[in-house]
DNA sequence: TTTTAATGATAAAACGTTTTATCTATATTT
DNA sequence: AAATATAGATAAAACGTTTTATCATTAAAA
């Protein structure tokens, strides 16, 4: 059975030609004449001729595969990402090879150095603490890399991801606006740069509409912190907080622990407690009365994260107007922020 | 910058050896005296050697990479599946290529044509309607397959996916058990051996407990049909079936589809309509009163499907006794099926 | 002592491409 | 007619490995 894979020096010998005949037909390139070209692609076609990407690869040094490094691809987020960067990248012929880290740094640095043994062209990461020097030392190698939702202050690594900043701030706006005054967040102590800067999207906005900003307002939840004693965490949160009228998740993970400690607590959203969520998600949207949230841009993140790399690697080099991408998140009204109801 | 690579030929350089040497050292192969194999390994790491994989994979045939072909990573069943997948292959050394189909028949084709270009030392799919040929072709190609979520009917290509069969009759049972009657299901009309599966053991369910089972009580939902169509669907479908008093929802996005059309003809669940879906996920562990779901085994899955490819991988044959993995699931009882309140 | 075996090291071929440099034959220019 | 350009084709090197076969040298057996 097993029949054996053709390979241009078959062709040449079926065609009564060279292998540098055959592949420069293939690929377009010498001069070669018509009736030739023909009958080599014919063979070609018959002998359903694909080239052997190791051979390729070895002798250009390009392997035409990507790496992309996310968190877990577990969560929606980068499920829904991961599924735009393939289908974007395949239309350059680009395949995806992922790695997931699970947020351990060493597992994030083995990766990095695993793929850079020449198989793939370039990297898309989620950035994590630690991983500064490895990254950068890939962005001195002269490889391509863009980093998506997160990015290191202070270096010049090209990174997309939405305006974490911004939209925070336009979640407490949403509960100021619906007359919520008793602003409480919950986030997470992950040190991640996009968390601080919801956190300080959060407290800008308190500022700017007079309202008192307090650090008994605000919980860290340890990154490490299963799912069950996180709903216990932000129970006893909401329960001290008995002045709380509005809280603002600032993710996903803690948006679903949040209702379920809500929920525990038998109380109502929004007349006990208003919420917003970073992520939206089917929940959401599900979830009695609905659940205001911040819906990242997903598909812009990916796209022009892909973008940014594909320009890269075809240019050999980085534009530097790209380093930058804030992309604007979109705010999703629903039941949990409607209009206090006036006391 | 851009250090170039060290290769063994620059070992052997270094170190005043020969290629050969420095490639039985670094593999442990040949016989080679022990200071001559200090010397190189030194070199070797302090230089930050690591193979080239083209090269490796050139030579040798083998990528060190399996290609994971889903219908879309987006889902949280395809998302902890590749999670537990690429967790386990990393223990050999292996990585993972991704690759989505959308259930379009075309790019599942494309795919397994592209992967086999040398890229892949085995594969993991989801099989869909069309595509036996191209599989089997693989597995006579002796390249190393296993089906998840799915199998083909009548051919022997290796397949580990959840007990559908028995899960949907113990969903049936679940509702005859808590004191429901008329039971209806809303499917989809994919042309999936697993759905039909389904089917067949709710039917069976009802035969066995002397219910009677009509074509009035099934709803199948067009593949291509969006979101708020289905919904609308289902609404249709609950309506005009005014005796039905529990009904089984065979995947997740049915399920999610069926909570919102619940919702939205302001019905009760289990009072109006007790539910069950396949599939668990945050949504219908926290949609108040908590939805009935057939959990599936997803990391045995997984982990069985990895085991059974690497055992074609190393041994070139493939187990008999591992072609047809059926794993049992886990029905979680939740408060959409509390017994029905006696008339 | 001569033959045989074991040890340690290596040369060279091969994997399937791409690409540079070269070659021949024909066409064009002087 | 001689010199030069062009078209069409190819040989051979290189990419970085692995592996087979071979070659010395030294140790053990006869």
């Amino acid at each position: 059975m097993m029949k054996k894979k053709i390979s241009i020096k078959d062709i040449a010998k079926l065609t009564d030609t060279s292998i540098t005949t055959v592949s420069f037909v293939l690929n377009g390139k010498g001069r070669i004449s018509k009736e030739i070209s023909k009958k080599i692609l014919d063979v070609a076609k018959k002998n359903g001729y694909e080239p052997n990407r190791m051979a390729v690869g070895l002798r250009t040094g390009v392997s035409k595969v990507i790496g992309l490094i996310v968190e877990s691809i577990g969560g929606p987020f980068f499920g829904e990402m991961a599924k735009v960067i393939e289908e974007e990248a395949e239309k350059d012929g680009y395949r995806i090879i992922y790695c997931s880290t699970n947020n351990n740094l060493q597992k994030g640095k083995d990766m990095i150095r695993m793929l850079s043994q020449q198989l793939v062209d370039g990297y898309i990461i989620t950035p994590m603490k630690g991983l500064e020097k490895d990254i950068q030392n890939l962005v001195d190698n002269e490889k391509p890399v863009v980093l998506i939702d997160g990015y290191f202050p202070g270096t010049s690594i090209p990174h997309v991801l939405v305006d974490n900043y911004t939209s925070a701030y336009n979640a407490v706006d949403c509960f100021v606006r619906s007359g919520y005054k008793n602003i409480g967040m919950v986030t997470a102590d992950l040190g991640l740069i996009q968390l601080n800067d919801r956190s300080l999207g959060y407290k800008a906005a308190l500022k700017d509409n007079n309202l008192k900003e307090s650090s008994k307002m605000v919980l860290k939840v340890p990154f490490d912190m299963d799912k069950n004693d996180g709903v216990e965490a932000v129970k006893a949160f909401i329960e001290k907080q008995k002045q709380m009228d509005a809280v603002f998740f600032t993710t996903n993970y803690l948006g679903t622990m949040g209702l379920q400690a809500i929920k525990d607590l038998k109380l109502s959203i929004p007349d006990d407690l208003a919420v917003i969520s970073f992520d939206d998600n089917e929940v959401f949207s599900l979830y009695p009365p609905g659940i205001t949230t911040i819906q990242q841009p997903t598909y812009d993140i990916a796209k022009s994260a892909i973008d940014i790399l594909m320009a890269q690697i075809n240019t050999h080099k980085l534009d530097a107007s790209k380093i930058d991408l804030k992309i604007p998140s979109k705010l999703i009204e629903r039941g949990s922020t409607l209009s206090k109801a006036t006391a």
